[in-house]
DNA sequence: CGTCGGGTTGAGTCCATTCAACTTCGGTGG
DNA sequence: CCACCGAAGTTGAATGGACTCAACCCGACG
């Protein structure tokens, strides 16, 4: 059930199979969430941290007025709340945007890899800065891109970050967002989201029906999106 | 010259005095740059870190139309790029925004942290944590803030920070932006962000004239802005 | 005294929003 | 069986926010 940690933890760095076994003594318990349910409530103070192994999940913040935004999506393999083990207090929600399936890291235990296993602590530093590195390439699409190219943006991203699970299958991926969640994705009114997803299909580069988005012009999206998988880290090397 | 960065870390935790020692010697060699240099440039493989400890700077990235935009600000005590460490390469640039102190503190140097100090270890993690949360803080900033709260918000976040850097006077502090700079911290045009400097004006809740920015009115700021200091993690306890 | 960088202001255009209507489709109950 | 309902998506029209282009101000500096 690790697997995709495993897929997600070794694109970036060897991981032995000590570190491993390791990893699998500190993860348990695993539990599901149905769709919409919060897996972590915002201003709360866990003692556990959450890895989603299967579904879709956000982080997201709510405002005065009911505006919604989402600040990031968890594919399966992240660590949808590691960041809280250091935090302490969550200063945002978590929602299921699909039914998921989550295994439990207890925090004391968290701490004694910390203690224990240097490197396998740098690996788990590194999943927190990738996640950092996604919401600056985020930032840099909400402030200076295009709706069209940050939509376009988006789906290279998920692309990307579902294959390294393996959950594409060909250029296709499932995505069971609704319009109205992706507009509070990319900050927009669902009418307008709903345009510039028309955008890209007229451009004939995605298609996307019944939960399943096919890219149909990859060379073309990336352009579209001045996507450059650097900022996801996907080199192994040491760290 | 560690004062700031020791300020930072103890608004989070204890730092004991060994801490402070093996922080002391990791990090040497002192360096200026002039307003405009890049302090770490995108796309360099750095082997050390940089910490800035006096002076303005900004993460950013340029799109191929030449638009820029700004991803984060940094104030003194804040690790500039601590997270190149073990993302190994740079996938933005860092400017100085004023005329900019740093120190170095080289990654073999810091990896021996992460194998003999554990709790200096996790308090280098946090210092990237935090910088993740004030990302997330900016994308909801960006996506559904109107752009007077999102200005609102950034002078909040900066005045906090600054102000536990002692960087403040009163409600005051240096800053040493550019409007057309700011406007790439929002994603505005200069004009437009002109226009809103304008609305914050004649709401008279700041002042900012001469490079020094001043708030009249924090109760009103930080209402406009929905301000909310948590995601700032300035609690002390056990990490 | 002229120039230049940064800031400010006005006018017109374009983009994104709201409000509203209408479609499609799957589920549910008469 | 089909009539109805609600959720999600799509489309049109009008409003308002953000953009560009342009002019102008002003203080620092040569």
């Amino acid at each position: 059930m690790l697997e995709p940690l495993f897929l997600q933890l070794e694109q970036h760095d060897v991981v032995s199979e000590a570190e491993q076994a390791l990893l699998a003594a500190t993860i348990s318990a695993p539990r599901d969430f149905a769709v919409g349910q919060d897996l972590v409530s915002a201003g709360s103070r866990p003692t556990y941290s959450t890895l989603l192994v299967d579904g879709l999940a956000a982080r997201y913040k709510v405002l005065e007025d009911g505006g919604r935004q989402f600040t990031s999506l968890q594919v399966p393999g992240d660590f949808v709340d590691l960041h809280a083990f250091l935090l302490k207090t969550m200063d945002h929600g978590i929602v299921a945007l699909s039914p998921c399936r989550v295994l439990i890291a207890d925090h004391n235990r968290l701490r004694k890899i910390t203690e224990t296993a240097p490197h396998l602590t740098r690996l788990l530093w590194l999943d927190t800065l990738v996640d950092g590195a996604i919401h600056r390439e985020w930032i840099v699409a909400m402030g200076r891109r295009s709706k069209t190219s940050h939509l376009a943006h988006l789906v290279c991203e998920l692309y990307v970050r579902l294959k390294v699970v393996k959950r594409t299958s060909g250029m296709s991926f499932r995505l069971t967002l609704k319009q109205a969640e992706l507009a509070d994705v990319l900050g927009l009114s669902v009418v307008h989201m709903n345009r510039i997803i028309g955008e890209l299909r007229k451009l004939g580069v995605i298609t996307w029906a019944d939960q399943s988005l096919t890219i149909v012009d990859w060379e073309r999206l990336q352009e579209i999106a001045e996507f450059d998988p650097t900022y996801l880290s996907l080199v192994r090397e040491s760290r």
